[in-house]
DNA sequence: TTAATTTACTTTGCATGCAAAGCAAATTAA
DNA sequence: TTAATTTGCTTTGCATGCAAAGTAAATTAA
């Protein structure tokens, strides 16, 4: 048996691992859009469904609400989004995608499968169970 | 079927999600020891083994050498760790624990399970299957 | 209604992750 | 040997992740 503190038994470090691996492996596919791999999960959140609160664009994707204020600045400056008041509650602020954002959809949509292509050999199955345990591992986590 | 562009289906999210996620939850159990998970990963590192050069923490750990300057600054400042220089090539640096540093090998050996207590629904056998298609899929990340 | 509290965001400060530039020592090439 | 290149690390600049403080608007309490 291995040392409880060591390294290569933890799934931790692993996660630390992929995550950044996976930020890395995107930054070249992503650069073509002038975007960062944050940014792109705003803008998948959006392509799917935009005109949201702020606030369901963070539970959504997950991404802190400081992080969220800087990285929409940035959206709206590169020209995929803009902001509008709440009618009704005018502390939420609506995101927006531009037409040129709403275009930019269809040059990231061949984005997935350049991915896949870097994964050759995980295998439809793999991948599923990938998705149900990290599933299980996130709800683990959350509730606490 | 679903888009692709989907955020649900995405193994890179989840990644993205649950690595932030395992830092969170690191947080309350490291600042005991005044650190934080990437120095925490540097430190595990070291017990396992030190008096080696940076370029090996840096292949061990995985964290960026930018980063990892940084960070030995701070565990250094911290009192947890001193540098020595390589005889043979004095472009080498040598990281060694302090005596401060050995000792809190002891107050860290809890973490492990303090961390599989926070996992409890996760079965030795789900951690293993993630563990092996994790490496797999960091395998195939790796060589591109 | 007025004060206290909550809610939705933004801003700030600190710690990375990473590309890129810089530096000094070691190694190769000419 | 001297110049060019490589190697091991540090520094810098930009983009988060996150805790904490700050702000304005909405809701509750008194």
């Amino acid at each position: 048996m291995t040392t409880p503190l060591s390294l290569n038994n933890q799934l931790c470090h692993r996660f630390y691992t992929l995550s950044n691996a996976f930020s890395r492996a995107y930054r070249p596919l992503l650069s073509q859009l002038g975007i960062t791999y944050p940014q792109y999960v705003v803008l998948m959140s959006l392509w799917e469904r935009d005109d949201v609160p702020i606030s369901e664009l963070v539970g959504h994707t997950r991404i802190d609400g400081g992080a969220m204020s800087l990285i929409l600045k940035k959206l709206e400056k590169k020209g995929f989004i803009t902001f509008s008041a709440d009618e009704k509650d005018r502390r939420i602020r609506r995101v927006l995608l531009t037409p040129f954002g709403h275009q930019q959809k269809a040059r990231a949509e061949g984005i997935p499968e350049q991915m896949r292509c870097k994964l050759k050999n995980i295998t439809q199955a793999e991948a599923s169970t990938l998705l149900l345990l990290m599933d299980k591992l996130n709800a683990e986590l959350e509730d606490e």
